[in-house]
DNA sequence: CGAATATATTTCAAGCATAAAATTTTTATG
DNA sequence: CATAAAAATTTTATGCTTGAAATATATTCG
């Protein structure tokens, strides 16, 4: 299988597509996916073991610990990019386990804003920071110089996905 | 928020943890993350909407179209790296909808070995090429001649998961 | 006002994913 | 050979995820 099909002259830097290049980024794509997968593996094991508790979980605790206020059921979903059906059926665990609260919104009897309880915030503490020294583990193969020019290829593959206030 | 912590002397070649690159790390991890999922979100919608299927069964295809004569449950969820149970689960839609056979193993009764059917590689192949295409114009934001060393950024992380034969 | 439309959320059905228990068959060993 | 241990797979319980339908409330506008 040879690789030098884009090698031919009249081809670069015209409309017509590089068969060699889609390969390489498809080959890129799935060294991504391995990647992705393998640290989400790994924190998933973390939490269970560590904390009893799952990355989603853990995802929602995130968005609403910066929110102090708390956020709509709605801001929740758009911020975690998930469906409103997912983000009902883990916020109503989180509740149950007095980890969340639901508030009624004043003037808009169809809405619901949620927020960390005094225990979920103290819980979310302890999580992150463990979740923080898991990442540091997982990535060190990393050379920390080279994380700026790799955030910037990884922004440019999501960059259609939002505005990207991350 | 500075990001001199690490400029301290006395603190870098140690085993002293540093604090902004634990920190850029994480940011990388985040960015990795939301450029991962937006990609297998483009794809889940256009596996649907093109061909009226999921990204799991495209995978337990792809892992069968290389190996003509077929894998064992077993060796299908070691290659995939997902649980037994799910396996089968995929498995018994796919043998539902005839693209998949499930073949007794000789002297052992207690395995199986899956394989794509004729309809199952047809259907594979014109998904297959759709897949490459899609990647193609989601990873376009990528310098093909960046792809090397990103790739090589990312066997790192992955790195511990296996030998990594793909 | 009242009907149509829009918005916020939940419910539902289906499928994906895991870990742990159960089942069946094979292999090892006393 | 018989029983114990190991191996391959399925089943079960639980939770995540989606898209679509349903419910309830708000808003618009004739």
């Amino acid at each position: 299988m040879s690789d030098k099909l884009a090698a031919q002259p009249g081809m670069t830097g015209t409309g017509i597509k590089d068969a060699a290049a889609s390969k390489a980024r498809l080959r890129l794509w799935l060294k991504l996916l391995k990647a992705t997968k393998h640290v989400e593996a790994e924190l998933r094991e973390n939490f269970r073991t560590g904390f009893d508790t799952t990355l989603p979980r853990f995802d929602v605790m995130a968005a609403l610990y910066r929110i102090e206020q708390g956020l709509k059921m709605s801001e929740l979903s758009s911020v975690l990019r998930v469906s409103n059906g997912n983000v009902t059926g883990i916020v109503d665990r989180l509740v149950d386990d007095g980890i969340l609260v639901r508030i009624p919104v004043d003037n808009d009897r169809r809405a619901t804003t949620v927020r960390l309880t005094k225990a979920g915030r103290e819980q979310f503490e302890a999580m992150a920071a463990s979740h923080e020294a898991w990442i540091d583990t997982l990535l060190d193969g990393i050379n920390v110089s080279e994380v700026q020019h790799l955030s910037e290829q990884l922004e440019c593959i999501a960059r259609k996905s939002t505005k990207g206030e991350d």
